[in-house]
DNA sequence: GTACTCAAGTGAAACGTTTAAGTTCAGTCT
DNA sequence: AGACTGAACTTAAACGTTTCACTTGAGTAC
């Protein structure tokens, strides 16, 4: 309700005839770019504020060719994990310029591929991903925009991950040292590779006179399916080896509804260390992920080579230490086990 | 690696060249506008596919002055109540054809300024956002972009929101009707005006021999503050109202570790009811919101103002019921007060 | 046969920006 | 004095779309 009653946007032309100045000028000056005297320079960022100019993107975009903005697929942005990488990856990126469009590819594949065209239409300048399925990555690989992957493998591209094998043999150790040998394993989907690398991490790890009674799949989510229930329920086990802190918690629920007390008849183990896994009770033994890291390494990956475009820098790999956090949801075996 | 060795994307000019018609034809083709006989439609069609033609959505939203893009500003993208409005909102939007840039203001209200006007320059055609100071937020107004706002109260913007008054009302019935009598009040940031509203339903609706002991303003965070701390351990309460879930699981959490028992020495309510709610222990008794449905409305609400542009329609204003979850965070008193 | 109408398609001007290439002019070197 | 230099600024051509206004030619009504 101001003085701006027109509708119409402030454009390089208003500023120039304002000031007097061709519009070349006036978009040097507000790009501090070619040569002008600091009168002018002075005179136009002036009359830009005071009409209140703001550079329209889209036709920035068009011209240069990019548009500063990145795209981020995660799976599940109400997984604490993802929200915490999303919230890394908007920070470091909104620092650097870039504006972020996120999308939940809600665990599918295939809208993870339409996704990845959709963000491509749009024009992003670069893809930040947690690829469901990396097999069938590569496949994708054909987008013409520089792609970060996160948490997975994939042979030709750039990507950030952490020490999942070395997490896997972690839990092992701390678990046996405990005296555990008899163990569940309530997976995440085996098609995410590092969910195969913790696994595989604590399976060759664990000693000669051990065992796992039983393995089983299971999403990144706090409902439990029905083989799941039942298996938590057969008993024979000493220690659940959950596939993140998700499947943890849902576990450590499930064994409350059903009087199995936690650690004391059966320990639990979880992955990633969520916030929330130092807040409940008991207080969850998981391996500590570095997520900001994560999202932080990934933005300037993806910078750095959005930045050399014309130098095909070899591709980059960043891998991040984990760490066993010890808490309360495990113990030795022997306080009277139940089933 | 495939055939198409050149960098340059295709545009309408190469398929309008390789079709034999003009880049008019091919733009009212993919536009499903104009006269176009069915046969030059297909001939068409099949060569943008051919040649893999994919819109400069940049080109378009410079020409057609809106880019179906989106804002979306929350306060904190960890806390899983935002998350999941997030991502109901990414999902509606998908489905309408609209793509989303999230900003995480940090709970800043200088941020979250400098982000709607970001947002702005970006050419968002419009923006949802959960405000960290609602009173301030009619400076907003000013930005040239329909806004809805979330779980606030702003006299002139659309909006959604729940019963947030009613939600302190069912909370405070509950636990009268249990027996407590005195209350400990650990509420959220005074600034967000949902937060007012539901502890004043609380406030107004305990009985004459009910008192608030303490009444304490905490961060949605799940690290308590000392002063926070502090008036957990002084005791003289049977119940505390906490403004939201995260809240309640640090307030129990920090009981257990000061061996109180929840709900035995204290019961504790939280509100939003986030997917932990009901899977921590003890489950926690609070208010359920239709987060979900929130973010869906707002999308709703936003896009619908953006495609009657020109008809100033009347302000919209969106409000969702809430509904009170009993769990085992919340007994009668007399079990046996240790404080 | 003349004058319409209408479908099918084209031409070209915008949208707001960036930037290579060009112009002007004051100053400097020989 | 003449030739050159460099700073300061302008001109104008793109970038890839959309869309208004126009042409063409076939069909139809009288």
């Amino acid at each position: 309700m101001s003085s701006s009653k027109t509708k119409k946007r402030v454009t390089l032309h208003d500023v120039a005839a304002k000031a007097g100045v061709s519009i070349a000028t006036v978009s040097y000056v507000l790009n501090n770019q070619g040569s002008v005297s600091d009168d002018v320079r002075k005179a136009v960022r002036r009359t830009a504020k005071q009409l209140g100019y703001r550079q329209n993107r889209a036709a920035r975009a068009m011209k240069m060719g990019r548009s500063s903005i990145l795209g981020l697929l995660v799976p599940n942005i109400e997984n604490p994990f993802f929200a915490t990488v999303a919230q890394s990856v908007l920070a470091e990126s909104q620092k650097k310029g870039y504006q972020i469009f996120l999308v939940d590819t809600e665990g599918s594949h295939e809208s993870e591929v339409k996704a990845m065209e959709g963000l491509v239409a749009q024009g992003v300048d670069g893809v930040i991903v947690f690829p469901i399925d990396d097999s069938e990555l590569s496949a994708t690989t054909k987008i013409p925009v520089p792609v970060v992957v996160l948490d997975s493998d994939t042979p030709d591209l750039d990507l950030v991950q952490a020490e999942y094998f070395e997490g896997g043999r972690m839990l092992a150790e701390h678990l046996i040292s405990l005296g555990h040998k008899n163990f569940g394993v309530l997976e995440g989907p085996r098609i995410v590779s590092g969910v195969r690398a913790r696994t595989r991490g604590f399976a060759e790890s664990i000693a000669d006179d051990c065992n796992i009674v039983w393995q089983e799949e299971h999403a990144f989510a706090m409902t439990l399916t029905d083989e799941a229930k039942a298996l938590l329920d057969s008993g024979g086990i000493t220690a659940l080896v959950c596939g993140n802190d998700l499947i943890a918690m849902a576990a450590i629920a499930h064994y409350r509804d059903s009087g199995v007390a936690v650690p004391e008849n059966v320990s639990v183990v979880g992955f990633d260390d969520i916030p929330f896994a130092s807040v409940i009770t008991p207080a969850l033994t998981t391996v500590h992920m570095p997520i900001a890291t994560m999202g932080k390494e990934a933005v300037n990956l993806l910078i750095r080579r959005l930045e050399a475009k014309d130098a095909p820098a070899a591709r980059s790999r960043v891998v991040l230490d984990v760490e066993l956090v010890v808490r309360q949801s495990t113990a030795p075996p022997d306080k009277g086990q139940k089933l």
